[in-house]
DNA sequence: AGACGACAGTTTATATATGAACTATCTCTA
DNA sequence: TAGAGATAGTTCATATATAAACTGTCGTCT
């Protein structure tokens, strides 16, 4: 749909450049929306089935919440939130690290890890289908367009 | 910077797909982390400024919260809250219906109105300056490709 | 050894967001 | 016209997110 009816805006919008950042942030936010729905057929949110994707990518060395923020790239006081609420589910716990007692490892459970693999295969199997709308070569230019605009927000006060 | 170290990735992602994703939605989340800075350079947030430009819009009508949701595209529930802060800050007011008693009339105060157009020149420049690293036609692309996939999401349940 | 600084995690206050249940008001219809 | 259903807004429980202030632990440096 144009962004001018879905945001029932009486004008078309002025610039595209305003057109384009709008496209960006409304689309991201759908595509968060839809996923939200997805997970929550498995009782879980979109940010908690990542969590547990980088948990497994990390199952050898295990993972501190510090860690574990920077690859979510939130903050780690968001990340407290995020692992009690995983923890109280039970798909993870914090194990104290051998030697240095500052540390939270955050390692999945068995139970943990059986929900993921569940999910995996069934959530890329959406993600084909969304973005197959493209083709390659549209993939391939949002995804170096993407990549010059975070290299613009990155050297601009990121 | 690529998505891989961004993200801190063991492994290159497997499929374009996913890669696609991956970046709409953390560029995303990124321009919304620099204009949630632009704005509280001004006492504001993102969602607060759309907000009074939505509402500067429709200043000969006015605009419910139900119709302010729409806009937004959020639910009424979030609009209470929003309305709230905004109402508490003095920027806008809830003002009676004429005619039917269950409709609040969100207007923008002289208040509101002063700081949304001290604010406005200055974000269209911001906007300016990020999305001027793709040339127009890339632009154009962006804006196709994310209205294909809209489009996907509305037909699937969105 | 003791002090200081760095680092990991937590807490608190605040903002945004949803869905479900609720109140008040309005409208339509039997 | 009385009741039923629709509509607007609110409240509550929950999840995500930030920044700032705090605690506990570790290392380093004198």
């Amino acid at each position: 749909m144009k962004l001018q009816k879905e945001l029932r805006l009486k004008q078309p919008l002025a610039s595209v450049n305003h057109e384009a950042l709008l496209s960006l942030v409304r689309t991201s936010s759908l595509m968060q929306k839809l996923s939200d729905r997805f997970f929550s057929l498995f009782g879980l949110t979109d940010v908690q089935f990542n969590i547990l994707m980088i948990l497994k990518e990390h199952r050898t060395e295990g993972l501190s919440q510090q860690k574990l923020s920077e690859h979510l790239i939130v903050t780690k006081s968001n990340v407290v939130g995020l692992i009690d609420r995983l923890e109280r589910s039970g798909y993870v716990t914090r194990e104290a690290h051998p030697s240095d007692r500052r540390f939270n490892q955050i390692v999945l459970t068995r139970k943990g890890e059986k929900l993921e693999a569940r999910i995996e295969n069934r959530y890329f199997k959406e993600v084909d289908k969304m973005m197959n709308v493209l083709a390659t070569s549209e993939k391939k230019a949002v995804i170096r367009a993407m990549e010059r605009i975070r290299d613009y927000i990155g050297n601009n006060g990121a």
